[in-house]
DNA sequence: GATCGGTGTGGTAGCGCTCCCATCAATATG
DNA sequence: CATATTGATGGGAGCGCTACCACACCGATC
């Protein structure tokens, strides 16, 4: 693609390439647009007239008429790109990127700092639709964007969300795949650092953990299960793993197994672990979940349950395009399979 | 096509705001551009009025007609994305993000996995100006935004660059802090893995840890430097520090010191370290640079030279947003400064 | 009192594009 | 041969907005 621009040269629009190619202006525009009513030589006329002038559409004046912009918005808050520990988007982004791509739209990544800010900009008509990632129990977005009838698909079930287009994971499967990984190892106690219980995903992962555990006939001790909260800043794993082993002490037996309900969990949790004197796995087998890009280079490589980002990126956006294009009002939810990676931590 | 609305739920337009505050469009107008030149009754009716409608101006309209988006872009590569261990743009765009929001534009993430539709997508005039990040020596899209006449401020300095505007960090200066506080600690051979040394900054940093050796009256000596090549794949780092402990064999001393290019390089460096046997900083101290958000929870917390992150993409939009505004062709570069944050690995 | 500049205002002309509609030639049908 | 049918085409309207211009009105100046 060769575009020059000399100082002065206005920008071809639709009408030179139209001018240039010896046809009209609608002709031109059918060629552009994919319409098959063109003629083969008027066709390739249009075509050689922008190849010769380097003609791209305008975005503006095309979406002012059609009233749609061929773009989506991937919406993410400061802090989760604040977060590297628990990167878990990079994925799918990548997904919803490529799939896209494929599909000659675009993407735009709003930063979601403020959330008034995101509302007055998608009203502005800048996307037609938007994808929405791992919300909190409470999170009004979804509702904000039913509400602007503005389309959506999000990562994660909202609560108390009845219809609408969701991807999720298997959460509670693969908690309990994470579970029961560790009592097949021989792990008597298993701990559990939970997830914000804001967090829907979280909840799900806890659910996993007590259903794992009943279904081997065993019971949930509350003394082993406490919250990684966010909100307790740097290293909430840490404090959280510090906790248990606090409350390990008036205990009959050492806790041999933690299931993390995040990877980033995960990390904090052999690192308490370690400070206490404690070996990773030799001592205590832990498995996180979600295995984000640091999770197969963490000191051990962590094992862990496996979300498939990609595809959770790229099965977003299709649904996303599928209900901007036919202007379905609801979709049924897709939960994708998780899948054990066994490493070195147990 | 048909996107669905609730019937007569049109989105206000301009008139319907003029209508309802009994005013004519231009006031209107006005009054939503900030022109001074509205009596103060005139402003409180549209005012009233857009309260009361919940008018949004249409983005595409206004763009078509004033030949500016009041959005620019952050242009990420797909590979940039995905290497969290050295997630070093988190901070920059945490920055840019602030920037651009407090002089109200807007800010589009495009992910430049192919670099032809880079191009054509800048050429619709999506955006009024580009923001670059971290270039190799012979990437062309500075080249190629400079032809299509798109402003662009640049993190880094291209190769041969003369004039443009572009903020880069002190790497050298920092490079030669790193290496004197290594001789301060009492180190006696200091190795170094440099970056791939088709990007400048890893140049710069190549340089000074030349410049601190020779300043302190040693030499470079070409069996302490190796290149952790980033397309080594996983681990770049590991592969380098395994490089330089093998060529440590036939020497008389043993290595006691390293700098790492990159944070993501030092932690490769202090896994393959530890896998040799070598504890650190007992046996190496290991030196990073960049402060990366892993770097002070890494085991142990690394010391590395920060760079001012949001700094630098405040910086960056600061200077591009004026280049716009003013349209100027040039402007001088921007050099930050970098400062030692020492922890315990050296 | 006539002229001047400054100020607030509304109307009009597009920005570049797609869509609808009228046109026209070429073919198929009665 | 007249008429209906098809397909390709160009012209015009208009999407929602801002820039420009013309105008009415004001007080100040000579």
């Amino acid at each position: 693609m060769i575009i020059s621009e000399r100082p002065g040269a206005r920008r071809p629009t639709l009408d030179d390439v139209a001018a240039v190619a010896g046809v009209g202006r609608s002709t031109a525009s059918r060629v552009v647009t994919g319409s098959p009513r063109v003629s083969a030589e008027a066709k390739r006329a249009v075509e050689d007239a922008i190849a010769v002038l380097g003609y791209v559409p305008n975005a503006a004046a095309r979406s002012l008429v059609t009233r749609r912009t061929d773009a989506i918005a991937f919406v993410l808050s400061d802090d989760e790109l604040m977060r590297p520990d628990d990167f878990y988007f990079g994925g799918i982004l990548r997904g919803v990127s490529r799939e896209v791509t494929a599909r000659g739209r675009q993407l735009v990544i709003a930063l979601n700092d403020d959330e008034s800010r995101l509302e007055s900009y998608l009203a502005r008509q800048v996307v037609d639709g938007v994808l929405l990632l791992s919300l909190e129990a409470g999170d009004s977005r979804p509702w904000d964007m039913r509400r602007i009838g503005m389309p959506m698909v999000i990562a994660g079930r909202p609560d108390g969300w009845i219809a609408g287009a969701c991807v999720t994971v298997d959460n509670e499967g693969g908690a309990r795949q994470a579970v029961e990984h560790l009592m097949a190892a021989g792990c008597r106690r298993i701990a559990m650092i939970t997830g914000g219980m804001r967090n829907l995903d979280s909840r799900a992962r806890y659910e996993g953990y007590g259903t794992a555990l009943r279904a081997a006939g065993r019971l949930v001790d509350p003394a082993l299960v406490v919250e990684g909260r966010r909100l307790m800043g740097h290293g909430a794993g840490e404090e959280a793993m510090a906790e248990l082993l606090r409350r390990e002490e008036s205990a009959d037996f050492p806790i041999d197994g933690v299931f993390a309900a995040t990877d980033g969990l995960a990390f904090d949790a052999v690192r308490a672990l370690r400070a206490a004197g404690r070996r990773v796995p030799e001592d205590v087998r832990v498995v996180g979940f979600d295995d984000n890009p640091l999770a197969a280079t963490f000191d051990p490589p962590l094992t862990t349950i496996a979300q498939p980002y990609e595809e959770i990126g790229r099965t977003m956006t299709r649904m996303l395009l599928e209900q901007i294009d036919s202007g379905a009002a609801s979709m049924p939810p897709v939960v994708l399979p998780t899948e054990l990676r066994r490493r070195a931590s147990a």
